[in-house]
RNA sequence: GGGCCGUUAGCUCAGUCGGUAGAGCAGAAGGCUUUUAACCUUUUGGUCGAGCGUUCGAAUCGCUCACGGCCCA
């Protein structure tokens, strides 16, 4: 831009190194609220700079500018900053330098001011400005300022602009930042210890899922990126930590939708001697009180429902479950065969590939999820869909597994942990051998691939407290509180395909 | 992977039956000393997502592709 080129002229640096404010616009704002009642901070109007008293506060405030209304030889702008935005009056306070540098001020530049606090007639907090100071050129125009930015793909790809030019957004991501905070702040309260595990491992465990492959070029290997944070955590159960906690980023190399991000964020808990009943409570308690603490509520509203998270939610066995919403009990059909038999005749596609544990799965989602919008524990897994969860002590076919839908979404995924090493051995080779016969009728590339965790295994051997693990996926968590019902509104970067080059 | 919808100025959007590409905001010039979606006058700005086809003539009709959104798998 050839202003940048007349600023520089005129002796202006269009990017300084630094300049130092004294108030933010929120502190300005209740600066002058504590000055005075508007009466008395209100300037007649004539004169309106001669008006001013000595003792109006001084302020030096910095942000970008948004907004400019010129009104003959006054300009007003509004600045905005992370804490809120202020009214600046530009006018006959400045000196011929810098009235001929207002000429180059556009809206998107980012300026600091100095000078008095006043209200305008129509009682607007404002800035007398005296002294002001570009401090970085903007070179492009911002989006509208009515409508904003509504283009949903320059959102995702430019969210700068998207936070820029809608308040809705910047608020959704300040929640998401408070609610991890809460979390992290309830679960240290409740003793737990937080840790960090490796992203890069040697086998990807903990969950089924196709991972991301990566290349070490000193050791010579590949390593997975991790798809769950869970074995790791257990290890550190073992090593005698007996509660644990970890909020990270895992990587699942799947489908993108609306509910599913390639990278996503998920907390993951591990308390010794507790089981998931003790986890129920405790998931209850966390989402209310993080709820409560954040929103100012525990009833929040989420698309056309509002949504109660008051302890204690609903408890239902899954069995039941399936059967209420699908009328169908896969009790009664123990072969897949006869399973995916039933399954056709309530008018599903099903996928001749899957297996008993993936069918019950689809039922669950297909029929059940949907339907959950208050908060509802689903509890008693077949024990085919969960191969590191602990049976009950008297039906080795269902295991102490819960997961906690709202909204119609799944948020978290907990069970008494399985601690036999050698029924976790048995149930690791029985999910290799089921793999192993998908994998020949499907290209073995294209699999997900879970091995044998030895390492994992030898670990168990030395002993794990009975213990109850929780997972929460801190996104859909997120999306409930924003009411949002798309990941990439409450994920500040999502995933999208690189754009084809052009300009 | 399948279906539907979208892609027009920097941004938000119109564009009729196939007949010269439109508005508001932003930008530029001017006016206005308490405005706030300021206002008034003037004005610049387009590879109509890309390609191929039909046609005397395509933003508009057809096909292919790209990207995105929603729904389904």
């Amino acid at each position: 831009m050839e202003k940048l080129e007349r600023i520089r002229a005129a002796g202006t640096n269009p990017y300084p190194n630094h300049y130092r404010r004294t108030h933010t616009t929120e502190q300005a704002i209740a600066l002058l609220q504590q000055y005075g009642t508007s009466e008395e901070v209100n300037t007649p109007p004539g004169f309106p700079n001669r008006s001013l008293s000595e003792d109006n506060p001084l302020v030096t405030v910095a942000g970008r500018i948004t907004a400019r209304r010129k009104m003959g030889k006054l300009s007003f702008m509004d600045l905005r900053d992370g804490t809120g935005k202020i009214q600046l009056l530009l006018g006959d306070l400045l000196n011929t330098t810098q009235t001929e540098l207002l000429k180059e001020i556009d809206i998107g530049d980012i300026v600091g001011a100095n000078g008095q606090l006043f209200r305008t007639k129509t009682n607007e907090p404002t800035v007398a400005v005296s002294n002001f100071t570009l401090l970085a050129k903007s070179l492009q125009p911002l989006p509208e300022k009515w409508h904003g930015l509504s283009d949903v793909e320059t959102r995702y790809r430019q969210r700068y602009l998207d936070l820029i030019s809608n308040p809705d957004a910047q608020q959704t991501f300040k929640v998401r930042s408070q609610v991890i905070a809460a979390v992290r702040q309830f679960l240290n309260q409740c003793g737990f210890l937080e840790v960090e595990t490796p992203v890069l491992q040697p086998s990807a465990g903990g969950a089924l899922a196709r991972p991301f492959v990566t290349h070490h070029h000193a050791l010579n290997q590949n390593f997975y990126l991790r798809i769950a944070t869970e074995l790791h955590l257990k290890r550190l159960i073992i090593g005698g930590f007996d509660k644990v906690y970890e909020l990270g980023r895992i990587f699942r190399n799947e489908g993108i939708d609306t509910t599913h991000n390639p990278e996503f964020t998920t907390l993951e808990s591990y308390e010794a001697y507790a089981d998931y009943n003790d986890v129920m409570k405790m998931v209850e308690e966390m989402v209310s009180q993080v709820s409560q603490q954040i929103l100012g509520t525990t009833k929040i509203k989420f698309g056309t429902e509002t949504l109660d998270l008051t302890p204690p939610w609903r408890r239902l066995n899954l069995r039941e479950a399936v059967k209420e919403y699908s009328g169908l009990d896969f009790v009664t059909h123990p072969s897949t065969d006869s399973l995916r038999m039933a399954m056709q005749k309530l008018g599903i596609e099903v996928d001749p590939q899957k297996n008993q544990a993936r069918l019950v799965d689809e039922l669950i989602s297909t029929f059940v999820e949907p339907k959950l919008m208050s908060p509802t524990f689903l509890i008693d897994y077949p024990v085919s869909m969960s191969p590191l969860a602990k049976t009950k002590p008297n039906n080795d076919r269902v295991v102490e597994r819960f997961e906690a839908f709202a909204g119609g979404m799944e948020i978290a995924n907990a069970f008494t942990e399985l601690n036999d090493p050698v029924e976790q051995r048995e149930r690791f080779v029985q999910q290799q051998k089921e793999r192993n016969a998908e994998t020949l009728t499907q290209s073995s590339i294209e699999d997900e691939r879970e091995t044998v965790d030895e390492d994992f295994l030898q670990a168990l051997e030395y002993g794990m407290p009975p213990t109850g693990g929780l997972g929460i996926g801190i996104d859909r968590l997120v999306m409930l509180l924003t009411n949002q019902k798309s990941i990439r509104e409450v994920i500040l970067f999502p995933q999208l395909r690189e754009k084809p080059c052009s300009t």
